[in-house]
DNA sequence: CGCTGCTGATTGCGCGCACAACGACTTGCG
DNA sequence: CGCAAGTCGTTGTGCGCGCAATCAGCAGCG
């Protein structure tokens, strides 16, 4: 930690620096804003709606915990209930009881829900293509994995899992 | 583009390009929070406040217009006006009338402004370094570097500038 | 069994943001 | 000049999210 008051010229980042940092976020940003709009455009669907959807259909019997589905879309547990709340009003999923624990509660596709995905789902993963995943080689794209794990090693993750 | 309903098993995405593809969405988030937090905890200040001080204090004159500096940090019109409203409120910035566009302003930077951000912006680039920069060579930076620009090129940037 | 502590899901609340509409002003064209 | 179209900044409104509090149910202990 470096004191304050005695270095009135720090360093700041080089070019390089700055393009490798503002370029992610700027890169995140506008391909998270492009994707969303595509989605909602075709299907009337939000990412992160899309992104609930897409756990369950990979999920054993296209069901999930609230708790592993919010900690799985980054998000937490009382937005998830609403997102969830909002899908089931829109008849994409039902929420299920848990047998084992009383407490908890399931998130399930509905067969519309299934439809939904299989539709949107092609849109979506070809915009990931199109605008993320076609711009690398197989050599950059396990690069660019590499360089995921060790900042979220560094980070610690945040939270569980 | 594929057409639909013809193509049942849609191809995926196979176990480098989820790595490359979730591993940046989870680090993107995970780096943002962990560089809100620290902000907060060390300077009371959120990141999004960080960034409107950083740009004004490399601008010129330490002043920017309201819809250049909305551009800057990504941020519509009317949150950039709120949020100045905020810093403005702290005594962080000021507005001052722009003599050549009487509809425009200029959010300008106070002198505790100024400080707030000299001693925040060590913290926030120590926290940039050791949660990013420093994890990769510089060849790497460079490499991420072209990775961003492609992107940016093929999402189009979203918007000006 | 009853008590304590913990976890899962929901709800109340406040915040920050985007979108749309507005007023003030500028620019361009007849 | 005078009007139309566009731009800048602000404001009204609604939405999605996180935090904290809450309730229900589980687990461990004497």
């Amino acid at each position: 930690m470096a004191t304050i008051g005695d270095t009135p010229e720090l360093r700041l980042l080089s070019p390089q620096e700055l393009r490798a940092w503002r370029g992610m976020l700027r890169a995140q940003a506008a391909l998270a804003k492009a994707l969303d709009a595509q989605l909602e455009a075709a299907h009337g669907l939000q990412l992160s709606s899309y992104e609930v959807l897409m756990y369950l259909a990979d999920a054993e019997d296209e069901r999930m915990r609230m708790c592993d589905l919010a900690s799985s879309i980054l998000l937490s547990r009382s937005g998830l209930t609403r997102l969830v709340d909002r899908l089931q009003r829109e008849g994409l999923l039902e929420r299920v009881a848990c047998s084992d624990d009383a407490r908890g509660a399931f998130a399930k596709l509905t067969p519309a829900g299934r439809e939904k995905l299989r539709a949107a789902r092609a849109t979506h993963l070809a915009g990931v293509r199109a605008m993320f995943l076609d711009l690398f080689t197989p050599a950059e794209l396990d690069q660019l994995g590499d360089c995921w794990d060790r900042v979220l090693a560094k980070t610690g993750w945040g939270c569980c899992r």
